[in-house]
Formats: structure tokens, sequence, C-alpha cells
DNA sequence: ACACAATACATGCACGCGCATCTAATGCAA
DNA sequence: TTGCATTAGATGCGCGTGCATGTATTGTGT
């Protein structure tokens, strides 16, 4: 990948982030009352479906441990995941999602996929 | 692009978005004192050459008018564009480029362009 | 056992962002 | 001209983020 090509494409991954977090930022929130972040998180412990531990989200989803501690902080407050400590390790923390945050997962990938679909179907990725 | 691929190219928007910026910031911020959205509007007037209206960079950064008001604010004070009434439509102002924010440009390009080639070199893009 | 580095997560803080709003200038209709 | 909607850009505000740090727990060397 030559030079111009490299610019090319990090134009591409800016207009695209852009476009797609605005959309989802707005279309999550009205219809789901969910952030991107707070739905991303969502979704990877669904796909897990199973506890996981915070730093295991941590390398999936592009947080910082910080920011990741306060969404999920946010998802405990509206009853969508649980903490729970980590017998094997003390310091750890387990999260679960809840029946509610399972159900309201599940309305909202409906919403994620349209959004996604609307921004990227059709037009190639410039390489 | 079916489904899955438009999920695919999502992640990898996410995935690099999130290493350029990160990695963006920390060089251009250590070695010139940039954040990545003072670099690119340097970049963008760089580019056109000429005074550029507010509303004209609002187009081409991925940035709210809020947002580039505040970085055109920052640059004035650290003296690398100026700011002009339009005298056309005198609610309008003009952005243009100080000697000493170009020679700032100068200096951080070989530098963003190095943090982007490490990037994006060698993978392709997801489609 | 003890002291100390390392790790997991939480939290104080500063900062940049978008939204809503404000001010000033322009366009337009009567 | 007068009155009002529209537009350009600036600004108050709340929020989410990352960095630095704090607290608690675990590992390690002596």
């Amino acid at each position: 990948m030559d030079a111009e090509h490299v610019v090319e494409t990090w134009r591409y991954v800016l207009a695209k982030h852009s476009q797609a977090m605005c959309a989802l930022e707005r279309e999550l929130g009205e219809r789901h009352g969910l952030g991107p972040s707070e739905f991303e998180v969502l979704d990877r412990i669904v796909h897990h479906d199973r506890k996981l531990r915070i730093q295991e989200l941590c390398d999936e989803v592009h947080l910082s441990q910080s920011a990741l501690s306060r969404v999920v902080g946010r998802l405990e407050k509206a009853a969508l995941v649980s903490r729970g400590v980590c017998d094997a390790d003390r310091r750890g923390v387990f999260v679960s999602i809840t029946e509610e945050g399972r159900a309201r997962h599940a309305e909202a990938l409906p919403t994620q996929r349209a959004v996604l679909n609307e921004i990227f179907s059709g037009e190639p990725a410039a390489r």
C-alpha cells in the first residue's frame, strides 16, 4: 500500500467513522436509550454469552479502562448488567448481562445493523 | 456488500480509527504541540493554499461547527492562523494560515504520514 | 513472614466534543 | 423602509473520554 493509498484509506476511515458514530448515537439514543459504547459493551457480552472480566471487555472495545469502568457503571445503574466480584482473583470484577439487558440488546441490534447497512452497503472500502 | 461484511468493515473502521487517533494525538502532540483536529485544519488550509471560510472548512473536517470554531480559536491563539472578516458577507470569517502555521504544518506532516503508514501499510482494508 | 513491585478496577480532573442558543449580518416580502 | 426568517459564526453547558492517581489484592524476591 503506497503513501497515497494510505492517506486515502485514512480519509475513508475518518469519514465512515464520523458518519456511523453520529448516526448510531442518534438512532440508538432516541430509540433505545443507549450510547454507542453502551451498545458495544452489551453486544460483546451477548456475543460471548457468559460473564466477562472487565479486562476482557477492555481488549475488545476501543475504550480506555477508565471509560469502560464508567460505561459498565452506567449499564449497571440502568440494570442492564450486573457486577460481581471474581472469586479467583478478588481484584477482578465480573460483568454479566441481565434479562433486561439482553432484551434491550435484542431490541437495539436491528437498529444498529440498519444504520451500518445504510452507511456501508454499496460503497467499497478504499484500499 | 452483505450484512456480515458490513459489520466486519465497521469493526475495521473502529479499530483503525482508534489506533490512528490515539497515535496521532500522542505523536503530533508530543513532537509538534498539535492535536489531530488542529493538524487537520492546518492541512486543509495548506492543501487549498488560500483563505477559506469557516464553513468551507466545516465541510471538509469531521467536526461540528462549534468544535471547528474553537479549533480555529486555539490555532489563532497559537498564531498559526489568523482570522479576518469577509468583506463580501460580513457575517463570514476568513481563515488564513500564517508563516508560522505553514512551518508547523510542514514540520508535522512527515510525522502524520509516518503514523498512518505504520498503521495502514501492509494490511488491506476489509471490504 | 516481610517488604515491595505489579495488577485490577475505581475515581478526580481537565479537556474536547456536540447541542442548543446567542449575536450580528443578510435576504426577502409587503 | 419595515418586519421577519435565514445564515455565519461564537459561546454556555453538559457529557464522555483519557490520563494520572488512589485503593485493594496478588505475586515475588529475600
